[in-house]
DNA sequence: ACGCTACGATACTGTATCGTAGCGTAACAT
DNA sequence: ATGTTACGCTACGATACAGTATCGTAGCGT
C-alpha cells in the first residue's frame, strides 16, 4: 500500500535520474567548453547540441530558454579555494594571492570573466552571477583579514573591503587591463603595501 | 595650368569633402552612441543605418566590414587626460586619481571598456586597441612617477609599472569587479598604500 | 510483454544579421 | 547645360540563430 502510493507521487526511478543527469551532464560540459572559447556572446545552442552530440530538441527539454543554459553553466564557474591557516596574516594573503596569480593566466574561468563582467554591465542576472563569482573571489581573503583584525594584527578600524581592493585590484588589472605578467617579486610588492602599517 | 593639372589628381573639392564628412560624422557618431549602449557584440550596422538616417550602402561606402566601423568607432573612444603639476608626488597622484574616480561610474568608456576587454582576449585588433585606450588612461600616472624617481622623491629603482597597477588596479576592481562605490576615502587610502615608502 | 519516459532526427517558422546589386536622384563643379 | 560624385532606397542572397513541432525509437521499470 504505502509503496504502490508512492509510486504514484513524482519520485522518479534512480535509472530515470541517470539517464537524465547523463544528458545534462554532458550538455553542460559542452556549454561550459564552449563559453570558455567564445565568451557569452558567441554562444550558440545548435553549437552546444553538434558538439555534444545531444539533440537540440533535448537540450530545450532541460533548459526553457538559451539564456538558462548560458547562466547555468557560468554557474559551474565559480572557483572555491580553500583558506589558509598559516598563523600569520602575510603568511595567509601571500598564500592565497600567489595561487590567484598562478590561475589568472592559465585557467579557464579567467577567460571567460571579462564576458561575465561586461554582460552584467546590462543584464541583472549575470550581474548576480558575477557578484557570485566575485564574492567567491574575495572570500578568503576577507577571513583572513577579519582573523587578523580579531587577534589585534590588524587595527581594529581597517577596512577590510578596502584591503582587498588593494590586493586583488592590481593582479587582475594586469590580467585584464595592462596584460603584464604576474610574477612573484611584483604579488609581493603589493601585498606589502597593501598591508602597510601607515 | 598648374590649377588644371590640380583638376586630374585625385582632389576632391571642399564641398565634395564636407558632404561625406558629414556622412562620416553621423555614422560615427551613431556607432558611438550604440556601442556605449550595448557594447561590441550587439553593435550592428543596420542599427547604425536606421538610427543615423544614412543608408546602409553609404557606410560599406566608407567602411569595408562592419568591424572596421566597430573599431573606428572604438578609437574615438581613448580618454585624454592632462597631466597635472602639483610640485608634489602625492599631489600630482591624487588629482590624477580622483578624476579617474569621478570618470568611473559616468563617462561612456566605462560602460564599453569590459566589451573591448573581452573582445580583445581573442581578437588581436581589439587587443591593439585596449593595449592604447590602456595606455593613455595610465600614461598621466607614469609621467608624475617617473618625475618624481627622476627628483629623488621616490627611491631610483623603484618599478614605476608596479606603483600603477597598485594605484589604478583597485580603482578598477571597484567599478568591474565589486562595484563597490569608489569615494575620495578609498582613493586616499589606496594612495597611501601605493606610494608608502617601505 | 507492456507502458512510460527521455531521447534523436528532421524539418520548420521567424528573425536578425552581413554584405552586395541595381537604379534613381540630389549636390556639386565646370 | 552637362558630367561627376556621393547618396538614398529597395531588394537581394546567404548565413546563423532561437525556439517549436512531429514522429519514431531506445532505455528502463514493473
Amino acid at each position: 500500500m504505502v509503496t504502490s502510493s508512492k509510486k504514484s507521487e513524482p519520485v522518479p526511478s534512480a535509472n530515470l535520474n541517470r539517464r537524465v543527469e547523463r544528458s545534462r551532464h554532458a550538455i553542460l560540459t559542452t556549454a561550459f567548453e564552449l563559453l570558455s572559447e567564445g565568451g557569452v556572446a558567441s554562444f550558440s545552442v545548435d553549437e552546444v547540441a553538434r558538439r555534444s552530440g545531444v539533440a537540440k530538441t533535448t537540450i530545450y527539454r532541460h533548459w526553457p530558454t538559451r539564456e538558462a543554459l548560458v547562466i547555468d553553466a557560468c554557474s559551474r564557474m565559480i572557483a572555491e579555494q580553500e583558506t589558509p591557516d598559516t598563523g600569520s596574516l602575510e603568511g595567509d594573503v601571500t598564500a592565497i594571492l600567489m595561487e590567484i596569480a598562478h590561475l589568472l593566466p592559465t585557467a579557464n574561468w579567467s577567460y571567460v570573466l571579462p564576458s561575465i563582467v561586461d554582460t552584467a554591465e546590462r543584464n541583472p542576472e549575470f550581474a548576480e552571477i558575477h557578484s557570485r563569482i566575485q564574492r567567491g573571489h574575495a572570500a578568503p581573503l576577507r577571513e583572513v583579514l577579519q582573523r587578523a583584525v580579531d587577534r589585534g594584527e590588524l587595527s581594529a578600524h581597517t577596512d577590510v573591503s578596502t584591503i582587498v581592493a588593494a590586493l586583488l585590484g592590481p593582479l587582475f588589472y594586469r590580467r585584464w587591463f595592462s596584460r603584464e605578467p604576474i610574477d612573484d617579486q611584483f604579488v609581493k610588492a603589493i601585498i606589502k603595501r597593501a598591508l602597510a602599517s601607515l
